[in-house]
DNA sequence: AAAAAAT
């Protein structure tokens, strides 16, 4: 009697099991895809379910998280399974992505052996630099643990081997490192994260450094793919590049966060934008903003333009150098000045939490001038991190960029509002 | 067009 209840019990939980996992599953918020669709799909509601390293949950919890996020339920499951299994995964800007895969990094590392084992790639520098930080706060409790910075500006001596367990990095110089200059063998590396993973193997992104890179690692290394942002082309190609992957993909009108709202303001040309921008700039600067520009030449315009009406603003762009990015990056995070006015370069990725308004000075379209759908998402996704409110306001300067914002609402099926810059009440609700 | 290399 007592022996019947007690597996009673345990298939009553293992049906709890499935039944959130079915939630989980036709909930239409994402699809989940498993390489063995005959295995139950399993999603966790806490740390400890993951029974993590000791060290390795003393991290997660010492960064202040408490509980798994949505993708994190579901993708660390299917990351820290053992034989270890490859992963493409889809979530909104801002729910946790950086967490999940680095989590899953620190789980397989073996801090005693000297030389790298975990590889991950970001599409830029300051990114890189982000990353980074995550992963030595989240390994602070290995002892033996280094991260090595495989970004421009990074020189080292040659013919050394590097010692450090973690590799994080750009695509060229993690190329360098892993072919002529030989500093990792990437036939040790035992986990690849390509971080924004649709820009890393887009054809007009990152494709040829990433491939070649991938080419060389071990058969058996787990690769892990994520990104907000995956357009149809992009879905095949990563699907052929990565085999027998997991799959959690996010339905179109799942893709834009409710919490971000979409404005735009009318005007005729560049130097009207230029007005009305500086109409709102004593709305957008309660908090903190990035203002996106289409070329490096109109961000720096644009800059000198505000300084010199007086407004104290920050200039990032990819024809600095690296040592003045990172200053720059730096006094932003610290609030030492409001406003960022840069490039693509921080469209994704960028995590800075005070940041409450997006503008998109110039839409953001591809080299063919059509809509560039996946970078509006990821600028705008600059904000709203967390679960917190963010607002985003497009530049419109003609019918034409008129035409390029209507492609942008109708692709994501959302209305984007028009914003009359003699009301600014909009933003100032956003920030209180 | 921007980003990405010690070229």
């Amino acid at each position: 009697m007592q022996w019947l209840f007690r597996e009673d019990r345990a298939a009553q939980s293992l049906l709890n099991k499935l039944i959130r996992s079915n939630l989980v599953d036709t909930t239409n918020q994402v699809e989940v895809l498993q390489r063995d669709p005959t295995s139950p799909l399993y999603s966790v509601k806490s740390f400890e379910e993951l029974r993590l390293k000791p060290q390795l949950l003393q991290g997660v919890y010492a960064m202040g998280f408490n509980r798994p996020s949505k993708i994190q339920e579901n993708a660390l499951p299917m990351m820290l399974a053992e034989p270890p299994q490859n992963l493409i995964a889809q979530s909104q800007s801002g729910t946790g992505k950086t967490a999940a895969f680095v989590l899953a990094m620190l789980s397989r590392v073996e801090p005693g052996n000297k030389y790298p084992q975990c590889l991950c790639l970001s599409p830029t520098y300051e990114l890189a630099l982000q990353t980074g930080k995550v992963i030595e706060q989240m390994g602070n409790f290995y002892p033996e643990l280094k991260l090595a910075y495989a970004v421009r500006g990074n020189k080292l001596e040659r013919g050394q081997k590097i010692s450090e367990q973690i590799v994080i990095g750009t695509p060229g110089t993690v190329l360098d490192w892993c072919s002529k200059l030989k500093f990792i063998d990437p036939k040790k590396i035992k986990v690849f994260v390509l971080d924004e993973a649709d820009v890393m193997i887009a054809t007009q992104g990152h494709q040829d450094q990433s491939i070649r890179i991938q080419r060389m690692l071990p058969r058996d290394c787990q690769m892990l793919l994520f990104s907000a942002t995956f357009e149809d082309s992009v879905w095949k190609f990563a699907q052929k590049v990565v085999p027998d992957p997991n799959i959690i993909k996010l339905k179109r009108e799942e893709e834009t966060l409710d919490t971000i709202k979409q404005y735009y303001v009318l005007c005729n040309n560049r130097d009207e934008k230029f007005r009305a921008l500086c109409n709102i700039y004593g709305a957008i600067t309660i908090a903190q903003a990035m203002i996106f520009c289409h070329t490096r030449k109109t961000a720096g315009w644009l800059a000198a333009e505000l300084s010199r009406e007086g407004h104290q603003v920050a200039l990032l762009s990819g024809e600095m150098m690296v040592e003045q990015r990172a200053a720059v990056i730096e006094r932003f995070r610290e609030g030492k000045e409001k406003v960022l006015v840069t490039t693509n370069v921080c469209a994704r990725g960028i995590d800075v939490e005070q940041v409450s308004v997006v503008i998109n000075f110039d839409l953001p379209v591809d080299k063919d001038g059509n809509p560039d759908n996946e970078t509006y998402l990821h600028r705008i996704g600059r904000t709203g991190r967390f679960g917190k409110r963010g607002l985003a306001i497009n530049m419109v300067d003609s019918k034409h960029s008129m035409n390029i914002l209507n492609r942008i609402q109708e692709h994501f099926n959302k209305k984007i509002n028009k914003l009359d810059t003699d009301d600014l009440d909009e933003i100032e609700k956003i920030n209180n």
